[in-house]
DNA sequence: CGCAAAAACTAATAAGTGTTAGTTTTGCAA
DNA sequence: TTGCAAAACTAACACTTATTAGTTTTTGCG
């Protein structure tokens, strides 16, 4: 009877998608069913069905949706002026913004990826080393340039990116920390340490 | 027709349940399946409940399991002597070893708490909230003893925590870096930044 | 209004789920 | 060798799953 609603700017298929990735983040994708997401945009499950084609289309567009913002991000980043470590600070405000701004589809993307099939799955894996291999080359050059300490990059990055995606847990207990703290604190610790 | 095989000191059970860690780290749990359980220990799905009592029970058992090992391993540290930086990095490097140890029931309880079912779930969380109070306190404790730069206690217990975690990344391309320059350059990192 | 397309519905299917009941096989102790 | 308990088996159940087919309702345009 009631139809999905659509704000504007948004077609039927987006809003599908957007409360997909909030109950693949609540319940998992496994866990999740058509008929919960149907409930949950007042609806019965096989009409979902005239606007998408399966489940699983639903975790690709989520996680491609995902996986290309950050690919062009870095891009562009890659591409400006600057010092290494203003590179580098300026990709963790980037992942710390996605994280506040897209939280469901980054937490989806981040957690349920696994569950995507091929030939989606090898891409979407194509993308993210693809990233880690840019985060790295920007570290050595650092190194390279004296900007940063001795140390092994990959590591470097591996610290770094785990780091930025602990926010997911920041995101349940918003109410002790302001994102401006969060994000300035956490920027300083990653660049600087935290002793005196 | 096969029995299942137990080394010396493990109980049929706990044969069982390391398995259900390695399937459920691939497949997550909802989407593995106790006869995918059973094929992987060579036997019939059935034959396993007499050993165990549920699949939910094994999940228990996996959080259980890892969550008890870190909340004695840090009222150990906390009772030790030396400063709140030495402790910290006992805490970071004792993740590190928990990480490379027992990957695969370390892996679960972080990724699958979720579907654990009450009273559980809010056992298991009451365990972390726990170890992260204590994690919280130590690093006041260093910024009143001035070994702490001024910053968010809980923004660098988030940045620690997260990182750390971030090794299961690392497990899968293990051939790059040794675990002794991981640990390392990690710990450095958490503690002293990465800039010259 | 009237018509066509979009989008909802109901009913049903085939496959897969955890788990139980009841039975047979296995392995060890007497 | 006999007997008993442990642990395997087969068959089945009650549910849930994503998805399709076919039909009815709703919507927007001329």
């Amino acid at each position: 009877m009631a139809k999905i609603k659509t704000s504007k700017n948004d077609t039927k298929k987006e809003v599908i998608i957007q409360q997909a990735a909030l109950l693949f983040k609540f319940k998992s994708y496994s866990a999740a069913s058509m008929r919960e997401l149907a409930v949950a945009l007042g609806v019965e499950a096989p009409s979902l069905y005239n606007h998408i084609g399966s489940k699983s289309e639903l975790l690709q567009a989520i996680c491609f949706k995902v996986g290309n913002k950050f690919a062009s991000q870095i891009e562009t980043i890659e591409n400006s002026g600057g010092c290494v470590v203003d590179k580098i600070e300026a990709i963790i405000r980037f992942h710390i913004q996605m994280m506040m701004e897209n939280f469901d589809e980054v937490y989806v993307a981040n957690h349920e990826w696994k569950h995507l099939q091929e030939p989606f799955l090898t891409d979407f894996l194509a993308i993210r080393r693809s990233y880690e291999k840019s985060l790295t080359t920007l570290v050595e050059t650092g190194i390279n340039q004296n900007e940063i300490r001795q140390t092994n990059p990959y590591v470097a990055v591996l610290t770094i990116l785990s780091a930025v995606r602990g926010l997911e847990f920041w995101h349940r207990n918003k109410k002790n920390v302001s994102p401006q703290v969060l994000e300035d604190d956490m920027v300083n610790h990653l660049i600087n340490g935290f002793v005196n």
